[in-house]
RNA sequence: GGGGUAGUAGGGUAGCCUGGUCCAUCCUAGAGCGUUUGGGACGCUUUGACGGCAGUUCGAAUCUGCCCUACCCCA
């Protein structure tokens, strides 16, 4: 394989590194034939499948998955204004059934709001309905103009995670909101990656909102990508959908909702953090292949090394790992930097003397190596796996740490910026956001911000003076 | 939104202005055979391309038109 050798631009080019390890670590086939959608290879696609399969897992604590479709009739789609203005530059749309022009155009879903709310004002009778907590991870489109990129910016959005809750008051709902934090802080956790969440200014928020959490990850040349986002509905889309429901006292009373949602960017993340200049870093959760088994084989034990290998094999599959032996006829090295690239977490080698010695060579995808037991090996192989995950945690944390600046003026920000994101203090005005972004060429990312990395301090706003806020401006991809 | 540059085999390049070939070339690419194997093995044999569609021509990677795609710069 054409990937399989050579080794990738380094990490410090970000982009040149990003694009390459895409293909090389077989995630995406950027070369299909049409701008911004591409084909997941199947180890991007297995990777997608366990990270997915967390997130299910979240959810589906208190969700149910349901599915929509992706077609979504005009008269629907043009019911909320607010929500129009924000997506009618990037609305696929489908016009014609065979030759004939459709009476009723169909947008292609860029989310499904409007493809979900008809059908929850027809759901949601009772108080006895509510919370309504489902769920659904489907494909969107948005015509984007600007420069598409893999995993980040797409016209195809393969994977996106859509929540939509209906609750009583608005209160319940932003109770909602905060427990979609909490979510998604603890999948973020599972990724091993960082994130930073901060309420979006009033103009950044989700067209038809009251308002809009976001959690941003901090991207290895200091842009921040966002990450997942959860919007506070209010009674919005109620008044524009019809979603009532009959309240204790026979009344009919308006529902309040939020949707929350995350894509594949989180994939984006996940490779960007961790990955280095062998490739992929995957935490073990994360990993399609968690153990490579190399046998050692030299004409001496031939067939005694390949029959220790299968046992190793046998005996991890039992405790419950994605396990694979390498025994293509290549020298060892080559195996290693093959399955470095697609981010195996560890690495077993068995050989002659480890056979003599009852011992097997671990090593992880850090390079550090251990000398382990042939008895009980699940067990040490076990140890060394959840070792490995908290340091690819504190790795990150590390980055990230570096990569947040407290400043205290727009010159301190403009330099801070450059390598990562500035915490400024603000007034809470758009005028001052206007300059700061103008000045600084970034985006004020939000404010009441929910970050253990970001100490809490008052101060006054770094353009106009007045009582500022804390918040974060950085350049966002 | 405006401008620019470019698409040649799996990847990287030359050729294009000045149309012509039976072998263009490099690789850590593919296939086959053999010898190897504790950090990217070696030898031999071999495969494969001119982004797409139309046009000009005896003949197009090369000229013309349209389209698609990618990258860069400026708002």
């Amino acid at each position: 394989m054409s990937e399989d050798s050579g080794s990738l631009p380094s990490k410090n080019n970000f982009s040149e590194w990003y694009n390459e390890i895409l293909w090389r670590a077989e995630i995406m086939d950027v070369r299909y034939p049409v701008k911004g959608l591409y084909v997941w290879y199947p180890h991007g696609f297995a990777i997608r499948k366990a990270t997915y399969g967390i997130l299910r897992e979240l959810l589906d604590r208190d969700h149910e998955e349901t599915l929509f479709p992706l077609l979504i009739p005009e008269h629907e789609f043009m019911k909320e204004a607010e929500h129009i203005k924000g997506f009618e530059e990037e609305v696929y749309w489908v016009t014609h059934g065979g030759l004939s022009k459709l009476d009723v155009p169909l947008a292609l879903r860029p989310t499904s709001e409007t493809a979900i709310y008809p059908m929850y004002a027809l759901w949601v009778r009772s108080h006895a309905d509510l919370p309504l907590k489902y769920y659904q991870i489907v494909n969107t489109f948005r015509y984007e103009t600007k420069h598409t990129r893999p995993l980040i910016r797409l016209r195809e959005i393969t994977s996106f995670k859509e929540a939509h809750t209906v609750h009583a008051t608005w209160e319940d709902a932003n109770n909602q909101v905060e427990e979609a934090a909490v979510l998604y802080r603890e999948f973020y956790d599972r990724l091993c990656v960082p994130i930073v969440m901060s309420k979006r200014p009033d103009w950044d928020k989700f067209p038809g909102a009251d308002f809009t959490l976001a959690a941003d990850v901090i991207m290895p040349d200091g842009r921040t990508l966002q990450a997942g986002t959860i919007h506070h509905l209010g009674d919005n889309f109620a008044k524009t959908f019809d979603i009532t429901y009959e309240d204790e006292n026979g009344g009919q009373q308006l529902a309040f909702q939020t949707c929350y949602g995350i894509s594949e960017r989180c994939i984006a993340a996940l490779i960007s953090v961790h990955g280095d200049d062998k490739g992929l870093v995957l935490p073990p959760a994360l990993a399609p292949v968690q153990i490579v088994i190399v046998p050692i084989i030299m004409k001496k034990m031939a067939e005694e090394v390949a029959q220790a290998a299968k046992d190793i094999e046998a005996e991890m599959k039992t405790a419950g790992y994605r396990v694979k032996i390498d025994d293509r006829p290549l020298r060892p090295g080559a195996k290693y930097y093959h399955w470095e690239m697609r981010g195996v977490p560890l690495r077993l080698e068995i050989g002659p003397r480890d056979i003599e010695n009852g011992v097997v060579m671990a090593v992880n995808r850090l390079g550090e190596k251990t000398t382990l037991p042939r008895e009980n090996l699940a067990d040490g192989v076990s140890s060394l796996l959840d070792a490995f995950k908290d340091q690819l945690m504190a790795s990150a944390v590390g980055k990230v740490k570096e990569k947040i600046h407290i400043v205290n003026s727009l010159d301190e920000a403009k330099e801070a910026v450059e390598t990562g994101i500035a915490v400024v203090q603000w007034c809470g005005c758009e005028e001052c956001a206007d300059e700061i972004e103008k000045v600084l060429d970034v985006s004020l990312l939000g404010d009441d911000i929910r970050s253990e990395y970001i100490e809490k301090a008052e101060g006054k706003c770094i353009v106009c003076g007045r009582p500022g806020k804390q918040a974060v401006v950085g350049r966002s991809y």
